[in-house]
DNA sequence: CAACCCACCTGACTGC
DNA sequence: TGCAGTCAGGTGGGTT
């Protein structure tokens, strides 16, 4: 479900409202979402202060204080929502939700994991170890940072004949970018999402980076992108969907050539473009 | 390697 | 109303 402009604003919203704040308790309960918990390690981050919520491509990172530094990771999943609630002193802890898997209690604040098709992801690691992290350590390059540009992507693809947009999803390469960006990008740059990512000139791979850039951004400006279960902290809808170009937008007018809008299924994930504008 | 395909899980929706 | 089938914003792991 997000891609890197909910995360990201997730991300925002979290660090409002954690950093400086003590880990009262932390409540795992199941053992698993789509890997085992490790739950004592995670225990042992009770009584530590939340110092920082970063980001790495579509993990969260919880970054505490004390011995080693260590940083919780948070991955959502498809479905997975980070809610943080206000808790008023005396009030009673509140009552678990449907798909509520764990939660942490700062105090005045409550953290709460809802997911309910559990391919989200709870870890803790080290700070000095997370580049070395068995979820981290492939990642590719971040599209918001310095060093994500057209002769990257150039000289990332050459030779290969899978499509441009499997290769913008392809987290090897890039983070953040998933099934909805990545047909936007390929609107916005005006390339046709199965072209052999081999296949694209300089000129298009320029266009494409600063496409990806331009509509992570704009989405992030929108609070992302809800469908169907993407939500912020505060579970307020973001408003990115009135502005996505083509993204479930099947049969309706392009609004830069007035083309149709066509859907087509590739590795078995839908794909929007329109074959009016996009070569 | 690159490229593909599957699995993991639940809920919403469609069509019979 | 019920039931089967389809689809959904991710991604690691296995196979060719």
């Amino acid at each position: 479900m997000p891609e890197l402009p909910e995360v990201e604003t997730v991300r925002r919203g979290a660090a409002a409202h954690l950093p400086g704040r003590r880990l009262r308790s932390l409540t795992l309960r199941r053992p698993d979402l789509r890997w085992p918990m490790p739950a004592a390690a995670l225990q042992a981050l009770v009584g530590r202060r939340c110092r920082a919520v970063d980001r790495r491509s579509k993990y969260l990172l919880l970054a505490f204080d004390g011995d080693a530094e260590p940083v919780a990771l948070v991955h959502l999943g498809m479905t997975g929502r980070l809610v943080v609630e206000v808790v008023t002193a005396r009030a009673a802890r509140p009552e678990y939700r449907r798909h509520e898997h764990w939660r942490m209690d700062f105090g005045d604040r409550l953290v709460r994991f809802v997911d309910p098709r559990r391919f989200g992801a709870l870890d803790v690691a080290p700070a000095a170890a997370l580049a070395r992290h068995p979820l981290l350590r492939e990642l590719g390059r971040e599209p918001l940072e310095p060093g994500f540009d057209g002769a990257f992507l150039f000289a990332a693809t050459r030779g290969r004949r899978s499509s441009i947009k499997a290769n913008l999803m392809d987290s090897h390469l890039l983070v953040g970018v998933g099934n909805i960006y990545a047909s936007e990008a390929c609107w916005r740059a005006r390339v046709r999402p199965r072209r052999a990512a081999g296949s694209l000139r300089r000129a298009e791979c320029a266009a494409l980076t600063a496409a990806v850039v331009a509509v992570l951004q704009a989405a992030i400006d929108a609070g992302g992108t809800s469908f169907r279960d993407y939500v912020g902290v505060h579970e307020d809808a973001g408003f990115f969907a009135r502005e996505l170009a083509v993204y479930e937008r099947e049969g309706e007018p392009c609004r830069r050539c007035g083309g149709t809008i066509r859907r087509t299924v590739d590795g078995g994930r839908s794909t929007y473009w329109c074959a009016g504008c996009q070569a």
